[in-house]
DNA sequence: CAAACGTGGTT
DNA sequence: TAACCAAGTTT
């Protein structure tokens, strides 16, 4: 802790910056946030993953493209299709160039087939208003669609470097557990977690872009959700919510989503189809995957309100051709 | 701000 | 096996 007659403006106190809400102190002190970020980033430097996205000769491009396919669906799962897209559309002005139908059918079985079709959509706005270049500014990305508070912060700081507080799944549960002390993060990220994010970011441009990589990074091997490997973990010593004895989370369940039975089961099955689909396929083979009527043509009217599908005269359908 | 939005692996 | 979880965004 600083002392009081510090001889200059000292960075806040580790306790303020961890208990922004009230919360109750840890049961001994961070050491100095430097030390923090060091140990940190130490870790990163001998455990990081090597991903495709993270290769020094990886661009912005292949950055982007993985964050859009990372959001909420596993590494395990996009590496393939990274590699394909990337290989088929090594730049933004390539899929831009063209049907979004392609974009979806490539996006195969990663969930979520409407990312695919943002990023046909943020391709074609970076082809036009930013010459083809991945913009590295915060609020150029954000305007772009499907780039939200997350993927704005990503993209800008592991393509360019620059110093953003990274708020992903992973980044919010290290921070709740080692600073707040409580084990699960809120549902959705508060002005609180905002706020501490930004206390902790490195002044130092590059440093900042490695803690943001790190902090993720431990979230992601070390300090998961479910079954947190705190004895791999380079700054166990001074989690608080270890130091308070690792406590059960209080606040209500965390989430639920049944999924069988609901729209979103037969909208997948419906694109399916459609993705597997050479040439237009007629309504009989659409209505082969749900047995329901009312359901089945409520997935298919939203799959088409949501651009994912192009109904034709004939009474067929496809993937979108514009 | 809660709910919608895919898919598959793990516990 | 039902529930949980995975680098979120949009409405």
């Amino acid at each position: 802790m600083p002392s009081p007659r510090a001889p200059r403006p000292a960075p806040p106190a580790p306790a303020d910056l961890a208990h922004p809400a009230g919360l109750a102190p840890p049961a001994a002190a961070l050491p100095p946030i430097p030390a923090l970020h060091s140990s940190v980033i130490d870790w990163f430097d001998e455990h990081a993953r090597e991903l495709p996205w993270r290769r020094p000769d990886a661009g912005a491009w292949s950055v982007m493209v993985s964050e859009f396919m990372l959001q909420q669906t596993p590494v395990s799962r996009v590496l393939p299709v990274h590699e394909q897209w990337l290989a088929r559309w090594p730049r933004p002005a390539a899929l831009a160039a063209e049907p979004p139908g392609e974009a979806v059918r490539a996006w195969g079985r990663l969930g979520y087939p409407r990312r695919a079709l943002r990023l046909h959509a943020a391709a074609g706005a970076i082809a036009e208003r930013h010459g083809g270049q991945v913009p590295d500014d915060h609020a150029a990305l954000l305007a772009l669609p499907g780039v939200g508070e997350y993927t704005a912060a990503a993209v800008a700081s592991f393509a360019y470097g620059r110093r953003h507080a990274v708020l992903d799944t992973n980044v919010r549960r290290v921070f709740a557990r080692a600073l707040t002390g409580v084990r699960y993060p809120p549902t959705a990220t508060t002005a609180a977690e905002r706020k501490l994010a930004h206390a902790l970011l490195p002044e130092d441009e590059a440093t900042a872009a490695r803690w943001a990589a790190s902090t993720m990074e431990l979230g992601a091997l070390v300090c998961t959700a479910r079954a947190p490997a705190c004895v791999r973990c380079p700054i166990a010593a001074h989690c608080a919510w270890r130091l308070a004895g690792s406590p059960a989370h209080d606040g209500p369940p965390r989430r639920g989503q049944t999924y069988a039975g609901t729209d979103r089961q037969v909208r997948g099955k419906l694109l399916a189809v459609l993705r597997e689909a050479t040439g237009p396929v007629a309504q009989e083979e659409l209505d082969a995957v749900w047995h329901e009527p009312v359901q089945r043509a409520r997935a298919l009217d939203g799959l088409v309100a949501d651009g994912l599908v192009e109904p034709l005269p004939g009474g067929t359908y496809r993937l979108p051709l514009t």
